[in-house]
DNA sequence: ACAACACATAGATGTTTTTCTATATGACTG
DNA sequence: CAGTCATATAGAAAAACATCTATGTGTTGT
């Protein structure tokens, strides 16, 4: 996974009414119009929202008849969990070499 | 956790050059100049992003005479990745209620 | 003491993102 | 088949964010 597809997962995280979407997905499928009535914002702000979460794979829509029904992706929170762990991991070669030599001329 | 706290902890991985800097911190510590020659941004821009890393409690900052060295905080790497796996669990009491009644006439 | 270096801060600017209003689409209802 | 409801899309406005230049602060080396 490279920088920007890493991004792309994690940009369902950093805004505070996705999260609290997302709480509010952790009770259990919901459709749109009832999120809606959830948080403060209006009803073409929660579809951009929703598509920013379904695009990041951590929430899954449904259609049934006019409602879309959402829900929380057990497989993509899964690599959304698993990806952060990644890429917070210290490796075991820890390279902790100084910028700079003893008579501090810049190594590099 | 509040969904506030929650956004600024998410807040360090959704940016490609914050992303970036987190890959090259996975090798062990490193000061400030260091990084700036692998990312393609001014000095200023580089503290902006340190700053915002730190604040998430993932980077941890050092001074040692002029050097800043920063690395990966194991704990608040933790902290991270229990949150997220915290709010992608879906509740075993799973409220599955539809939006509507049979008569399609709104429940809530 | 002075110059050079690493880093931080202030303020301006350009870009991205969030949000809105208006409108379109598609599904059910009487 | 016209009206209503849930949702999506388009486009504009506002807010947030990333980035830059200029400058300040503290440290090191001559």
């Amino acid at each position: 996974m490279n920088e920007k597809e890493a991004a792309t997962i994690f940009k369902a995280f950093c805004d505070e009414n996705r999260i609290k979407i997302l709480m509010l997905l952790q009770s259990g499928e919901k459709c749109g119009c009832r999120l809606l009535k959830e948080i403060n914002v209006t009803q073409p702000t929660l579809s951009h929202h929703m598509k920013i979460l379904c695009d990041s794979g951590v929430v899954t829509g449904r259609k049934e008849g006019k409602w879309m029904y959402y829900s929380i992706s057990p497989q993509g929170a899964e690599t959304a969990v698993e990806s952060l762990q990644t890429l917070t991991t210290v490796s075991e070669a820890y390279d902790n070499k100084p910028c700079c030599d003893e008579e501090n001329r810049p190594i590099l």
